[in-house]
DNA sequence: TTTAATGTGTTATATTATAACATTAAGGTG
DNA sequence: CACCTTAATGTTATAATATAACACATTAAA
């Protein structure tokens, strides 16, 4: 419970450059580890979507890549979201075709998304436990899970909830 | 816990004319009660979903609903789809992009879909504890969570395991 | 420095889904 | 029943998302 809060920093007034910055770090880290490379590309693509905490279609990816000079074609994006995704630098959101920076790539694990219909705005939010329930039930049924969606989507505290 | 395997019948030997049927009959009930019209391409598009509890895309769909007579236009199926699914009688399968239909549309709540990624068959789960459980969490962040997608990949206990 | 593997460029196309407007059918009212 | 209003369907067109296939370039490694 101690640190279970930095991942809603997405929905908080937070330095966001340093965010940013410590989840681009964390990926070079991880890329020289496991012998990656992290090109041009896909560095970019990666600070695309560090940008704010909201996730983008692969295609507004893409325009902004045309924007930085590279490619404009769907392949280019697409494989570059393939390998972060790969690796679990970027989620896909099911539900929103869209595409999103984990935060913390170095200590991901079992997310769950909070995805605020308002501001578009992405917590992602580690649920081990949920995650463990969610598997147990289905292994009584006789089903091994081997991933698992989940997403929710709702109101964040910043937003205000709409009248009716 | 006491009928909470009724659901699981997708993944084992049953009746499934039985199963269909009940499903069909539970819709049309709901209709009346609710003073909608389960119009025969509804009605169809049901049917078709209901053929097995594997999951089929739209275009799917659509062209069985074409082979029953019906037009081949995808407007035709994303409208009845969209009726069905606003209804609760049939769910969509965000990780999938495809549909599957409701199998106990009177008593659905808080669902959770086990997706076979060998043999394709869907299992709905309510998991009502799991599901508030998630819920509670994102309050404590100050998130109201208005919707909740639940998907499960893995494998059911009737499709043997890969060997690597 | 050749080679093998990986990544990128490019063309084309597949797949999923919706907008917009015309037409028809159903249900309610006098 | 005749009228009207609403809901449903038909139709055309296009938007949005994603991948296949093959040529070319770059990298790393032998
Ligand atoms: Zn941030
Ligand atoms: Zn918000
Ligand atoms: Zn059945
Ligand atoms: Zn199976």
């Amino acid at each position: 419970m101690a640190d279970s809060n930095s991942n809603v920093l997405a929905f908080t007034k937070h330095d966001h450059r340093r965010c940013k910055n410590a989840a681009i770090k964390a990926v070079e880290l991880l890329c020289e580890e496991r012998k990656l490379r992290l090109t041009p590309v896909r560095r970019r693509t990666l600070e695309i979507l560090l940008e704010s905490h909201i996730a983008l279609g692969a295609y507004e990816v893409l325009e902004k890549l045309a924007k930085a000079g590279f490619g404009e074609k769907p392949p280019l994006v697409y494989r570059a979201l393939g390998f972060l995704m790969e690796q679990g630098f970027v989620h896909k959101l099911e539900k929103l075709n869209a595409y999103v920076a984990c935060v913390e790539p170095n200590r991901c694990a079992h997310p769950c998304f909070l995805v605020c219909k308002q501001c578009g705005r992405v917590a992602e939010q580690s649920v081990p436990k949920v995650s463990k329930q969610l598997a147990a039930t289905a292994q009584q049924l006789g089903f091994s899970t081997a991933t698992s969606v989940m997403e929710l989507s709702g109101v964040c505290a910043q937003c205000p909830t709409e009248k009716s």
